[in-house]
DNA sequence: CGTTACACTTAGAACTAGATAA
DNA sequence: TTATCTAGTTCTAAGTGTAACG
């Protein structure tokens, strides 16, 4: 990937959120309107064409293609064809098991494939749980050894065998103990055995293991179900609410809604007419009839001493004594110890949210239609509880039930319920550092890694296909064109009305770009400009290939700025079509491909070996940005940006004058020394002279660190070093070069990406 | 074959704790 | 010690993609 996926940043500088910016909001709420008057024409537009010209041609040609792509994909998996006489499906499953496993350097040796877990329960049929799939793990395995035999052989070295057996040893060693111990470590702690070294083992490598057989998530489950948000505690009768500058009383539930709004009194949604009308139609369903009667208007409302008293709440709780933080720390504790955590295969694993979402009134991203929404109390009787059917049942909340208690491994969340805005579902599941994220995680950079082998026949069969006779695949050859240079998400269509108005590659309108045969000395440039997810703004002005160009002028012939651009294409199209090119193959790869590959192209180049640590961190931060850029991850800069970089500032200042003040001593010391001749004046010149150096690299420690921060002003690193970058990447780069792994990765990250930082060596190629 | 339901990943903002400055 | 700042954590919205449905 050069330099030209890397994006203008000049669209950085533009403002990023619709919601932010007037202009932009009033723009797009002008062609909402528009859009939805559009809309039957479209549909009109769509039936015909349906029927009309190349429509059969297109049919029977695909199928043509369709067919031969079969036919070469079954020769490449012709190897494992007869291993397991099974559906296709199960065939194909196999094989993606294998390529993302190809990595693994385990040892055949290790017979049951499971470094022995550590036992949670002592009920005999727990251990059955990973004794008795044997079975079903087998058809998995064998790919496995073949695996390291095709592709790895130069990886089993004895050094690697060697530090298998070792890592063998140690773990059976563990598994011992831990069988003597159960659950209370602390017997043996006092016994030879060294304390970091035996944390460190207690960590379980699940990378080293078998994997499930697809579709099967878990064998066991047991969770203590969700914490439910705190019940509403009514305001002290102190504490008042105004209509129409009287004092008003108002019932609890009325009550409780209208706090939700007074605690946002501040925030900019509350001065929106969208997030006002919602609210307020939803508060008065809360209201009792008198309420409703006498309450007819949200402006003649007075949530001003309900917000001071929120207020003051805040700054109590800040004021709080020591002892009562630790008390509330260790409340949080117990709630974390107790329902935190679950039982899945034998392995206590950390839950990710295990708190219910508490009510509130709904922010949406962006001009969103249901801003302001009342989101309402979640109840037992909305959850439905997933679990083992042998585990212990979570019980719900005396005097209540659940919804449903269900027991189903094939999926991995632990408990889910309906949300009243969009009626979505919200579910409870692990935290990235468990088994069941992990495994997913690494799969993906697996397939991003497969797309790397052949993305260069994937790009000459697009620019192929920019040549087609047909639109629809010439539609889908662009767009897969833009995915692929630009980073671009897919493009679900979404539902009007519901969501912000917002877009991805295949649901572009002809609004969104521009076309500019020359613009500043560059010829075709296309000009996009568009709300993304979360409606952050993508501004980028792009030169493209003549035939790039040429193509975008046909799609947008005789359409309205509101009409799709691509209007043969959608992402389920588009998918399939990847699905032919590439088993595993979606629009969202390419942007974990492109990112990867950039960072790791990014961190050849800028690295430079002379530097020192914080210099080459910066390198990494300026590779890791230039990601982010190309998937455009933004931020608001801070609030405090500019007054941070100003303490910086003076930091360095108050630093270089400390340098001078240094080198002032150390030349006096010199000259002292000159004269003196003596051991001590002596030691004290060496002494300046260590001094002056520490003090500059202190300066350019800080210099580094302002850099870094102003180049970041309004760039996220996080999203794409969470979700795009192949970690193993990065633990390779800091083995390389001997930066220790802490200073890219932070606690959290490194367990989310322990994987990683136990498999990658300094050689490591995504 | 389009639509909807569902499951899961990706996303930026808000909040918080603890480090650092005053 | 207290105030301030920031990195890390939590929160939940908003995407993607697949399978079931009609």
């Amino acid at each position: 990937m050069s330099g030209d996926q890397l994006h203008n940043d000049s669209q950085i500088e533009a403002d990023f959120r619709a919601n932010d910016s007037h202009k932009h909001k009033d723009k797009h709420k002008d062609r909402e309107h528009r859009h939805k008057e559009h809309k039957k024409d479209k549909e009109k537009d769509r039936e015909k064409s349906k029927h009309s010209n190349s429509e059969h041609k297109d049919s029977s040609e695909k199928k043509h293609k369709d067919k031969e792509k079969t036919k070469h994909k079954d020769g490449s998996s012709e190897k494992h064809k007869d291993k397991h006489k099974d559906k296709d499906k199960e065939k194909r499953k196999e094989e993606k098991m294998k390529s993302s496993s190809g990595d693994i350097k385990i040892k055949k040796e290790k017979e049951n494939g499971f470094s022995s877990p550590p036992r949670i329960k002592d009920e005999p049929d727990d251990d059955g749980f990973y004794a008795s799939p044997k079975e079903d793990s087998k058809p998995l395995k064998r790919p496995r050894e073949d695996d390291d035999a095709d592709y790895k052989p130069k990886k089993i070295k004895t050094e690697d065998i060697k530090k298998a057996k070792k890592r063998k040893q140690e773990e059976e060693e563990d598994s011992k103990a831990k069988k003597i111990k159960s659950k209370d470590k602390k017997v043996l702690d006092a016994d030879k055995r060294k304390k970091p070294k035996k944390e460190e083992e207690q960590k379980w490598k699940w990378w080293e293991e078998e994997r499930y057989p697809e579709g099967i998530k878990w064998k066991f489950l047991e969770h203590k179900g969700p914490v439910f948000a705190p019940p509403y505690e009514p305001l002290p009768e102190n504490v008042k609410f105004y209509y129409d500058g009287k004092v008003m009383k108002l019932s609890t539930k009325a009550e409780e809604v209208a706090t939700f709004f007074a605690k946002m009194l501040d925030h900019e949604y509350t001065t929106k007419e969208i997030f006002r009308k919602n609210f307020f139609k939803d508060w008065r369903k809360e209201m009792t009839s008198e309420e409703k009667s006498t309450i007819t208007s949200l402006s003649k409302c007075d949530f001003t001493h309900m917000s001071q008293y929120f207020k003051a709440q805040t700054e109590a709780r800040k004021q709080m004594s020591k002892e009562e933080k630790q008390k509330i720390k260790e409340e949080n504790e117990r709630l974390l110890k107790e329902y935190g955590y679950c039982v899945m295969d034998n392995h206590k694993e950390r839950i990710a949210n295990f708190k219910i979402e508490p009510p509130g009134l709904f922010r949406g991203r962006g001009n969103h239609p249901k801003m302001g929404m009342l989101k309402r109390r979640i109840m037992p009787e909305d959850i439905i509880i997933n679990c083992s059917k042998d585990s212990k049942i979570p019980a719900p909340p005396p005097g209540h039930k659940w919804k449903e208690v269900r027991h189903d491994n094939k999926v991995t969340w632990l408990v889910s319920w309906t949300e009243n805005i969009q009626g979505s579902i919200k579910y409870i599941m692990l935290n990235p550092s468990s088994r069941i994220k992990g495994e997913k995680d690494w799969q993906k950079y697996e397939t991003a890694r497969r797309l790397k082998k052949c993305v260069d026949k994937i790009r000459n069969q697009y620019r192929e296909d920019w040549k087609s006779k047909e639109m629809k695949v010439r539609q889908r050859a662009v767009a897969l064109y833009f995915i692929d240079k630009l980073a671009l998400r897919a493009g679900n269509e979404k539902e009007e009305g519901e969501t912000a108005d917002t877009v991805g590659c295949c649901s572009l309108r002809v609004e969104h770009i521009k076309l500019h045969p020359e613009l500043d000395g560059q010829e075709y440039v296309v000009e996009f400009d568009f709300l993304g997810k979360d409606s952050i703004r993508y501004y980028n002005k792009v030169p493209v290939e003549k035939r790039v160009f040429k193509n975008l002028q046909l799609f947008m012939e005789n359409k309205q700025p509101e009409d799709d651009l691509f209007d043969r294409l959608n992402t389920s199209i588009l998918n399939k079509h990847l699905q032919d090119l590439m088993e595993g193959l979606t629009a969202k790869v390419f942007r974990t491909y492109n990112a990867s590959i950039t960072l790791q192209q990014q961190l050849k180049e800028l690295t430079n070996p002379d530097d020192n640590i914080p210099a080459k961190i910066l390198s990494y931060n300026r590779a890791n940005r230039a990601v982010a850029i190309l998937c455009n991850h933004q931020r608001a800069p801070p609030k405090t940006f500019e007054k941070s970089m100003m303490n910086l500032q003076s930091k360095i200042d108050a630093k270089k004058e400390q340098l001078a003040d240094a080198r002032r001593e150390l030349k006096s010391a010199k000259a002292d020394a000159k004269v003196r001749r003596d051991e001590k004046s002596k030691k004290t010149v060496e002494s300046k002279k260590k001094a002056v150096q520490r003090i500059e690299e202190q300066l350019m420690k800080l210099e580094v660190q302002a850099t870094d921060r102003e180049e970041n002003k309004q760039i996220a690193l996080g999203t794409s070093k969470l979700n795009y970058l192949d970690p193993r990447i990065s633990v390779a780069w800091c083995k390389k070069w001997g930066i220790p792994i802490e200073k890219i990765y932070n606690k959290t990250q490194r367990e989310k990406f322990a994987w990683a930082i136990d498999m990658a060596e300094e050689d490591y190629e995504f």
